[in-house]
DNA sequence: TATTAAATAGGAATGATTCCTATTTATATA
DNA sequence: TATATAAATAGGAATCATTCCTATTTAATA
């Protein structure tokens, strides 16, 4: 059972990696694994709701933290980090103002890192 | 000059159309525009910063509202809508709390629109 | 008008993802 | 255990949005 091993290697990246790194890592420990078994089982994971995938830049990356939280991405480093918010009344915002029944949401930040603006 | 046209068609159809709407948009003035010229046009007014793109499943949509502002995505008919947010506040939020410099943010909502929830 | 630069059509190439199929492996059942 | 059934897999072909390439056309400039 391949599955477990491509959920382990998202769970231990703890990277937001994409299919083609998952691709390689995986294939250090079953050299003979295809990339089709790969994204049959990622399709998998998320169906089961153990993983979730987030599209950047048309590509796919996947996240082994299904709890709801946001992302940063560092525009020099093209880092992705968590980050979570206290409160998340904006929900309740649109949902008044513009009267749609909101039921998840993605926030995408983008800037320098804290890794990269200690210039 | 048919950059022209590719603007003039994301501005008037008000709803964040993709490169193969466009491209059959424009097709109706100038029936021999060719793809490439699409994609082409299109990656220039978003260097000049007249439109603005959005990855959605990883196909890109275009926007012709540059303002800052936020979508909302129905699940039912997959439209897409603006809104704003009263403050931003979460932007000094995630300074504080993560140290990094936030220059930009994409906040996508997802539900169910008004439309679609006249039940 | 002669030169140079920008724009274009058309199609090939790319790259991520999905689909297909024959084969292997696991699971259930008599 | 032997057999039938279902799930998983490898490998590669197909798809599809997007990018790239090139010869040709059009605009701009001296
Ligand atoms: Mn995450
Ligand atoms: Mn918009
Ligand atoms: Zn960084
Ligand atoms: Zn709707």
């Amino acid at each position: 059972m391949q599955r477990e091993l491509v959920h382990t290697s998202i769970m231990s990246s703890k990277d937001h990696p994409t299919a083609d790194w998952i691709f390689s890592d995986v294939k250090k420990e079953i050299p003979k694994i295809s990339f089709g078994t790969v994204y049959r089982n990622l399709g998998q994971l998320v169906e089961k709701g153990l993983i979730r995938i987030i599209q950047l830049d048309g590509i796919a990356h996947y996240d082994g933290n299904v709890a709801p939280h946001n992302h940063f991405i560092c525009n020099e480093c093209n880092s992705i980090y968590d980050f979570e918010l206290d409160n998340e009344d904006f929900i309740s915002q649109v949902e008044v103002k513009n009267h749609h029944h909101v039921s998840g949401y993605q926030l995408m930040l983008t800037g320098t890192c804290n890794k990269c603006n200690i210039n």
